[in-house]
DNA sequence: ATACTCCTATACCAACAGGTCCAGTATATG
DNA sequence: CATATACTGGACCTGTTGGTATAGGAGTAT
């Protein structure tokens, strides 16, 4: 039953200071364009960095936990800044979520060369990348508890982020299939089957809070031995008729 | 209030009324024994509707939308009821989990006969069946975010559940692959697998609401299409394929 | 019967979070 | 310059929730 040395999820929020924050200059890009009125125009800096507070504070405590007021307090922001800016503190998740979303699928987008095995693991590592080795997976595992009473919003979500992924590996698969190199009865249960063997149970223990997040070594070792472990199940290998279809 | 118009999540919490609870007496067995004192005994009874209703409610909503009153309300118990027989709300859940792993376990450790494949299959049914066929699935995705600032319950809980499982898991691969039928390099990550093979990506979208629990005929489906992908992928003769037994 | 305990109902408290109001100040445009 | 808007800091309101206090009714033991 002794397991691996577990990190300790109380420090996740220990030092988060303002001038402690992730370098991810992500939200400069969801800064409104400039409407170009009279007045005194917003920060958009002071945008940028209530977007990335809220992004910090989201990945390392359930919705609940997250007051308006620590996501003010870590952004260096009045509260009613935070107001004149978003709405309201769904929108606020909302569209951090949105961002996160948008984060991921560019990760996994970026094409990759070689064969089979080796493009199939690149997708793997940049896949692993942002699921295993950044908050957004702390994130993940807080979400459906969120929007269990926004089934709007869960789905959106689901359609922006890993859905769009899975569909991407399951075309991915299915034109090695086409090509001979593979030989998969369903491509959208293939994509299910290569994105958990490269997980392996890791999401679950990081979000229980039993593991910390993944290295580089360890997201590559993952990549590595999910595809292969696939690849065995999946490879056209002459002789070995795939069951099912 | 359980009438007013608060964002019903699909109707999950719609008619849970007090004769509606689900059929599962499971909590008779968690009962004090009889402490034998003088006056009016304790209602089992009332401690056993507190937590069931309570299992109810966790398993549909995330813990800090579940008040005791409404536990009180669909358990038919006054509120002081809960405290004279739970210490706090933390523990009410606590107990809660603490059954549902318990109950977890019964399903899987049941031994099941013939070859690997039929084993295997028969494990993953029993699995599953508490995985993607019970409000349990809901309930450990909302987990997470709960326990993150609980970490001694959390890994607790992993331990008496998920942990355990595939603990046993692992066991029962690495006697098949000591009796040759399978090639394994790793017994824990080949269990990851198989546990991932099996559940697809079935409970992050159970999760997030955008599919509901599985039958039977799904389960055994995914048991069955899941051990068959991990024995392609372990099966110890790579020319032989072990579709037979 | 009596004593003791359970259970209920209700009112109540303290804490806290989301959101607003406001007075004052800073910063842009025209 | 004037004007319009942004930002701050805090007080403030409102609603909710975990948990307590209390009083009276109800069931069970001796």
């Amino acid at each position: 039953m002794a397991d691996l040395p577990l990190a300790q999820p109380q420090d996740l929020t220990a030092d988060l200071t303002r001038d402690n924050l992730a370098p991810e200059p992500v939200f400069s890009g969801l800064v409104t364009p400039i409407p170009r009125r009279a007045g005194r125009p917003k920060d958009t800096a002071k945008r940028a960095a209530i977007l990335q507070a809220a992004h910090v504070l989201f990945a390392n405590q359930p919705y609940d936990l997250v007051t308006m007021e620590a996501v003010a307090d870590l952004a260096g922001v009045s509260k009613m800044t935070i107001y004149s800016h978003l709405q309201d503190k769904e929108t606020l998740f909302e569209t951090v979520v949105a961002s996160v979303s948008d984060q991921m699928i560019a990760a996994i987008t970026a094409p990759a060369p070689g064969g089979a095995r080796e493009r199939l693991t690149g997708v793997g590592i940049a896949f692993l990348q942002v699921v295993l080795g950044s908050d957004v997976c702390r994130m993940a595992h807080t979400l459906p508890g969120t929007l269990r009473a926004k089934p709007g919003l869960a789905s959106r979500f689901y359609a922006a982020g890993p859905g769009r992924v899975r569909a991407a590996l399951a075309e991915i698969i299915a034109r090695e299939a086409h090509d001979g190199m593979l030989t998969v009865d369903d491509p959208m249960l293939a994509a299910d089957d290569l994105v958990c063997l490269w997980e392996g149970g890791m999401p679950e223990r990081i979000a229980y809070g039993l593991s910390g997040l993944c290295g580089p070594a360890e997201i590559a070792r993952r990549a590595i031995r999910g595809t292969a472990v696939f690849l065995r199940a999946y490879a056209a290998s002459p002789g070995l008729a795939p069951t099912g279809s």
